[in-house]
DNA sequence: AATATTTCTTACCATAGGTCAATTTCTATC
DNA sequence: GATAGAAATTGACCTATGGTAAGAAATATT
């Protein structure tokens, strides 16, 4: 929780009174690794703020596969702004990583901070954009990056998270199966042995 | 800009007089097919609205090749948000697919706007929210879907756009060649022969 | 520490989609 | 309506990535 409070206290001009009073709103819990958060088809109203660990969000086709549409790790935020904020059941499952403490944020967090403290609708339209701007660049690689490309960048952007994501969430996330990404591993290394 | 007035009375709360006094802000273009609008690593403060006609953004790859983030055809915004509201370099280009009628829109109008009519702001969040949306259901495509079906996805979504843009637009924006996109279509011709 | 489970790698073959080039069809313009 | 250019189709071949299966390595569980 003090986590939060930092990040918010960081990110918007709220106060520690009116945190105090928002926290009502609030709630704070931990997960084990595998427990999962929503299912596909749900409807949701709460958004999770990673305080401690790794979320992800993930969609099954019609095959069983998994393919990931997003990791948060500590100080993100996940959770299916569709959902919640259109009243549609979600498009995605959100599932838990590691173990993990997340605060639970309702649409009354949301509605009571904006009341109180204005700039702070300010700061939730700038994460729509950074979000838009994240899935551009997000479409655009995958229209036009090969397997190999998209994993340098991947590790590239998020170099601490190849580290403690199985490679399998990782394929799943670039698009590609966990045994192309180790061809495609093996391949690097071989190059970079003779650099 | 008739039609742009009709779109903003349809979706937000302001007035004819607030809107004579916005206009000052706002400049109406034509422009021809295939003129260039925005490329790739300018800045950008303005945004675009359709009032007749077809836009287009995309990207270019290292080989040259285009991919095509998205289309705006009659009463779609396109405009770099990126660019527009982080003042960074644009990350595609926007060119004229068709003969087209555009509302050149501002940030000085957008902020005028806001300021005159508060809602004015929520439905800037109400279109974050679906732009999201909509990129999401893209990005899980892209990492779930075969070239077949992300085509039937798209005629079924666009089925009037399917008519007026060229396949060669609509392979890129799928992420495949033009030459792939008539086999697909072949072969959904032939399956379909036996309904 | 021993065992079970999951992840990663590798080898072999299969396939969707890409590339290139030729041909046909469409469309725009004179 | 003739011609030029663009778009679409088609065929032959190629390549990146997928599928399968097996073993090796790592991790979790008892």
């Amino acid at each position: 929780m003090q986590a939060f409070e930092n990040y918010l206290k960081h990110h918007t001009p709220i106060t520690g009174e009116q945190f105090t009073v928002l926290k009502q709103e609030l709630k704070e819990k931990n997960y084990p690794k595998g427990r999962i958060l929503l299912h596909e088809g749900e409807s949701t109203n709460v958004s999770y703020f990673v305080c401690k660990g790794l979320l992800r969000a993930y969609t099954l086709d019609n095959q069983g596969k998994e393919h990931t549409i997003q990791f948060a790790p500590e100080n993100w935020w996940l959770g299916d702004r569709n959902s919640f904020y259109f009243k549609e059941p979600a498009a995605f499952n959100i599932d838990v990583l590691e173990d993990s403490e997340v605060v639970i944020v309702s649409k009354n967090f949301l509605d009571s901070a904006m009341e109180l403290c204005p700039d702070f609708g300010k700061y939730n339209v700038y994460l729509l954009h950074n979000s838009i701007r994240y899935m551009q660049r997000r479409i655009n690689q995958l229209l036009a990056a090969s397997a190999e490309e998209r994993y340098l960048d991947f590790i590239r952007l998020y170099p601490k998270l190849t580290l403690r994501i199985s490679q399998i969430m990782i394929a799943s996330y670039l698009g590609i199966t966990p045994e192309s990404l180790s061809r495609v591993r093996k391949e690097l290394a071989r190059r970079n042995s003779y650099l």
